[in-house]
DNA sequence: AAATCGTGGAC
DNA sequence: TGTCCAAGATT
C-alpha cells in the first residue's frame, strides 16, 4: 500500500514517511543486502566503543579511503582511551596532520580525557551522554550508540540524507538544519528493534557504494521496488542542488627565516581556527594581488614577529585550495639580524603574537605541518632555498 | 541560519 | 579544469 502524498510537500501537514509496510520490507532487504556486500574495513574489525569511535570521527566529511592509513597509525599508538587521554596534544595532532580538520583532534583528545577523568575511562552507551562529549553531534552520536551499543537510535549522515531523500521523492534543501533535523526524526521510526549497528551502517553503505550522488545503480539497489525517487525516473535529481557559493581569496606573505647556524624559524597557529595547534612558516595577511615590496616584508616581519631581516629576496609562490578559501602564498627567505644571536646559537623565539607559539628548529619536518605548510617547505627546496634539508621524520616517506 | 573548518577523490 | 562533496560539529 502506498500513501498518498503530495510530491515534495514543504508545510504539509502529512509527515514525509513511507508506510509501515515499506518500512518493514526497507529493514529486511537492507540488512540482507548488508549481509552479503558489507566492505571490509579496518574498523569493522572492531568491536570496541573506543575503536569505532574513533573510525567515526575520522570519517566525518572525509572518504574511506583517505582515512584507512590515519586510522592504522593512529589506533597502533593509541590503542584505548586510557593511552590517548594521557598523550600529549602534540602527539596527537602529528598523527592527525594531514587529515584536515583540525577540531576534531583537539576535540577527540579532550573527549578521552572527559572520559577517563569523568566516567571512570569507560565509555558512556547513551545517546543524551555520549552527545555531551566534546566532537559529538547527532551523527557521531547515533553512529557510535547504535553500532558500538545498540542502542535503537539513528545515524544520518550524508549518505543517509541523500538515501532518504531519493526513497522519499523529497525535494527539499537537505543543507538546511531544520530539514536535517526533520529527517532524523524521520529515521527514528526506521531504526529496527534489533541490530541497529547493522542497519545504520547499511544505510550509509547503500549511500557509499549504490545509491551514489551521481549515477547511482539502481539495479542494483536492494530498495528499488519502494524508492519513490526512481518511480519518477530520475533519482539523481535528488537530493536537491543548492547553488555554490565562491571561494574567497586570501593573500600571504610567508618568510623563511634562517639563523646563522641552519635553523628555520617556525610558528604554530593559535585555536580555534584554521589548522589550530599545527606549524608553518610565519606568515602575514596582505591586501594583494600583488606581492608585497621586499622592504614591506621586513617590516611585516618587524612588527608581526619581532624579526629583523637581512637579505630577503622573494623565492617562490604557491597556490593552495580549501573548500571555501583560494589562497595565494608568496614566499620570501631572509636572514635572521636578531641582536641576541651569538655565534651557532639561535636568537631566543620572539614572543607570538599572531601565534601560539614560535621556535628555532633544524628539523621542521618533525613537526605537525598542515599541507600548505609543507607545500611551503617543498618549494623551498625545489627553489634550492638556504633551509634545513629534510629529515627523515616527516610523514608520507613510508 | 549561515559560516567556518582541510584535504583529496571522482567525474 | 572546475565542481561537487565525503560516516559533521560548532558557533
Amino acid at each position: 500500500m502506498k500513501q498518498t502524498l503530495k510530491k515534495t510537500n514543504p508545510g504539509s501537514a502529512v509527515k514525509l514517511n513511507l508506510c509501515e509496510a515499506d518500512i518493514q520490507s526497507l529493514r529486511r532487504q537492507l540488512i540482507r543486502w548488508f549481509s552479503a556486500a558489507k566492505r571490509n574495513l579496518p574498523w569493522r574489525q572492531h568491536r570496541d566503543p573506543y575503536a569505532i569511535w574513533l573510525s567515526e570521527v575520522m570519517l566525518q566529511q572525509t572518504q574511506v579511503k583517505t582515512v584507512i592509513p590515519y586510522y592504522n597509525k593512529f589506533l597502533t599508538r593509541f590503542p584505548d582511551i586510557r593511552s590517548l587521554a594521557r598523550a600529549d596534544i602534540a602527539e596527537v595532532l602529528t598523527l592527525w596532520a594531514g587529515l584536515g580538520y583540525y577540531r576534531r583532534a583537539h576535540q577527540l583528545h579532550a573527549a578521552a580525557r572527559d572520559i577517563l577523568n569523568h566516567h571512570g575511562g569507560v565509555m558512556p552507551s547513551e545517546f543524551d551522554r555520549l552527545l555531551s562529549l566534546p566532537g559529538f553531534g547527532p551523527y557521531t552520536a547515533g553512529a557510535v550508540a547504535s553500532i558500538a551499543f545498540g542502542q535503537r537510535v539513528p545515524a544520518v549522515d550524508g549518505n543517509v540524507l541523500r538515501v532518504m531523500t531519493r526513497l522519499l521523492a523529497d525535494g527539499r534543501d537537505i543543507h538546511q538544519p531544520a530539514v536535517q533535523r526533520d529527517l532524523r526524526r524521520t529515521a527514528e521510526t526506521w531504526v529496527p528493534p534489533r541490530r541497529t549497528g547493522d542497519f545504520n551502517q547499511a544505510l550509509m553503505e547503500l549511500g557509499a557504494t549504490i545509491c551514489t550522488p551521481r549515477n547511482p545503480i539502481c539495479t542494483r539497489c536492494p530498495l528499488g521496488s519502494i524508492c519513490r525517487a526512481r518511480r519518477k525516473g530520475d533519482p539523481a535529481q535528488f537530493p536537491r542542488r543548492t547553488p555554490t557559493v565562491d571561494r574567497r581569496t586570501l593573500y600571504l606573505a610567508a618568510i623563511a627565516v634562517t639563523d646563522g647556524s641552519g635553523k628555520l624559524f617556525m610558528a604554530q597557529r593559535r585555536s580555534p581556527g584554521l589548522w589550530a595547534g599545527l606549524w608553518e612558516l610565519p606568515s602575514v595577511t596582505t591586501p594583494g594581488p600583488d606581492a608585497p615590496h621586499v622592504r614591506e616584508v621586513i617590516k611585516l616581519a618587524a612588527e608581526h614577529h619581532g624579526i629583523h631581516l637581512t637579505a630577503v629576496r622573494r623565492v617562490t609562490d604557491i597556490v593552495h585550495i580549501l573548500t571555501h578559501r583560494h589562497i595565494t602564498v608568496w614566499i620570501y627567505q631572509g636572514r635572521a639580524a636578531g641582536s641576541g644571536r651569538k655565534r651557532g646559537r639561535p636568537a631566543p623565539p620572539p614572543t607570538p603574537t599572531d601565534y601560539a607559539a614560535t621556535c628555532w628548529t633544524a628539523h621542521p619536518d618533525a613537526l605537525p605541518l598542515s599541507v600548505l605548510a609543507e607545500k611551503q617547505l617543498a618549494a623551498l627546496r625545489a627553489a634550492e632555498a638556504d633551509i634545513p634539508a629534510a629529515g627523515c621524520a616527516g610523514r608520507g616517506q613510508e
